[in-house]
DNA sequence: TTGAAAGCGCTAACAA
DNA sequence: TTGTTAGCGCTTTCAA
């Protein structure tokens, strides 16, 4: 800045004839004071006359609050689309009045420490840990006893709130649809747990909606064909539906990982003459933009990235949420045009 | 945050047996003062013992420059995959140890206003005004004299550097990416200048990127056969290139506006027997994730929204570029696998 | 080489 | 209803 802050509220009471107490009730509009009439609009008067604009960093500095929270997140502004949950977080920050400090961390250890220090040291009033994808993470001890919400990842032990998606029901609602459209074999989930080498357990996303889908399919008394494990892209999408189709398995309906496995599934079945939905029905999860690129358009359940950090903000002010609850926001279900009855 | 900050640079240096003055000096350890080892070591083991931690509000009243830097965006966080572009700037504000304050605005007008009035009220040490794609803006008057970047769009007149992608650049790229694989008619560009009923004249990036291509072909006594002026998405570019297609003109290679416009065209050749390359190369811009997804994946000119966040940025720092000149930043050529020869 | 003291711009007891 | 005064935690003359 080439010329700092000129008026001070100082100024504004000088000018106005007031002292400086008169000037900080009226012009930070605290309520149960009483001041006269005339006093207030004089300096109301006077404040907008010398273009007066208060000082954040000094107010701070005595009421020991900045309006601010910080955001600390492994890469989620990174991933596509996310930017979603800024979006999210941003609005429900300024519904608040509130302004948001977004950094990034290649993960957790040292770097992670130093971010946080840096947010803690600017007085922030609370932060937000922010994860690429759902998993568990231990929280660095510098945010013990902060305010603290636990955004798309959980750490159990940790006393704050966490907003994750709720892969369960988004499985179930898989199940559901397919059922619905009268599907009861030749199901297969491709991507499934995603338990290959990296991540052998399976990822959370991954287990979580595999236990819905299933469980959806076996309260109907149906189930899967099989579950492909695979990495979560377009590519292996593509590879291991050629393989199911080289392979001659009987093939009615898909329940691909994400929209990206769709994409390569749409280009297998492409390849083979099978047509989407006639021949084969597939559901997806995330809701990319592709989604409702490809034709037919992908029927998916949406990832709630806005609602998620708008609601990630909306804890930080919740007062009862402090208790470390897990709050499952709904993925909504996109109706498009890839799922049918199986044919006769 | 439940506890406040504890220990204060009184309580290290009354620890450490110095006064608040030395404690300052070696803490903020700045140079050209001399102290005593002694006491160096003295306040340094007290602080670590301590647990002390600056508080950047108090030492921001003082010093009048708050290691922040704010960012005003019509919505850059919600463009698929130009969180690149926070990702950037974060990075290149980690390097110089400053944070970032994030906000967006719908627009301009009262909006804009406010919302730089919350970042300059918080003192931070400069704005970058960012565009979800390029154009020109008129910053809000709060922001004259200050230091200002900005970021994928122009404001003529305003004393601020601004940060674009090189457009035209690209556009001769895209040219000669054709012509060195033989290409000299059949040559279409879809998409345009995007001069549609909402933007008649084109955008900005339309126009330089034909103005680029249209320059390259000339050089070398090619030219287009035509320039298909439509919506920059998959459904136009599906519609106008199966319109083309139906119409029966010579089609040999494509410009595509965007990826997702390529990602139309791609639908509308496959439907009609065409094979990329081989009956028709196409050349793309932007970069987007989809782009590699394709098969063949799309030879494209990457917008570089990482580097122009990292940029942006760095001429905050510049003193030099105070000037309002205009950082025209390379557009990447992404070659991939959707140029070939013409077939004889 | 170190310390005393003033003050950044604001809020909040406490008095008047 | 309003003013005096004392800080918030830090930096920075200036003097010792």
């Amino acid at each position: 800045m080439t010329s700092g802050r000129r008026v001070t509220m100082a100024d504004v009471a000088r000018s106005a004839g007031v002292s400086p107490t008169t000037a900080s009730f009226v012009l930070s509009g605290r309520e149960g004071v009483r001041i006269s009439e005339a006093s207030r609009a004089r300096v109301r008067a006077a404040a907008e006359a010398l273009g007066y604009r208060p000082n954040a960093t000094a107010r701070s500095l005595r009421t020991k609050t900045t309006k601010t929270i910080g955001v600390v997140s492994d890469g989620i502004t990174t991933t596509p689309f996310a930017g979603d949950v800024v979006r999210g977080a941003l609005e429900a920050a300024a519904e608040r009045d509130h302004l948001l400090i977004i950094t990034e961390t290649d993960g957790a250890g040292p770097a992670e420490t130093a971010v946080v220090n840096a947010l803690l040291d600017r007085q922030t009033d609370a932060v937000i840990l922010a994860t690429m994808y759902t998993r568990y993470v231990v929280p660095p001890k510098e945010l013990h006893g902060r305010r603290v919400v636990l955004l798309n990842c959980l750490a159990p032990g940790f006393d704050a709130p966490s907003v994750v998606p709720d892969e369960i029901e988004a499985g179930r609602t898989a199940g559901r649809v397919l059922l619905a459209a009268g599907h009861r074999s030749g199901i297969w989930a491709i991507g499934g747990h995603q338990a290959v080498p990296a991540t052998p357990e399976g990822i959370f996303a991954g287990n979580e909606r595999m236990r819905g889908l299933q469980e959806a399919l076996r309260a109907e008394r149906a189930m899967l064909d099989g579950v492909v494990e695979c990495e979560w892209n377009a590519e292996d999408g593509y590879r291991e539906v050629r393989a199911l189709l080289t392979a001659g398995v009987p093939l009615r309906a898909l329940v691909c990982s994400t929209d990206r496995v769709s994409f390569g599934a749409y280009q297998a079945l492409a390849e083979a003459g099978r047509s989407v939905p006639e021949d084969v029905s597939i559901v997806s999860f995330d809701d990319q933009d592709i989604a409702s690129w490809l034709r037919p358009a992908l029927t998916t359940l949406a990832l709630p990235h806005h609602e998620m950090g708008r609601r990630a903000v909306e804890l930080v002010f919740d007062a009862e949420a402090q208790v470390s609850a897990v709050h499952r926001v709904t993925m909504p279900l996109r109706e498009r045009g890839s799922v049918a009855p199986p044919r006769p």
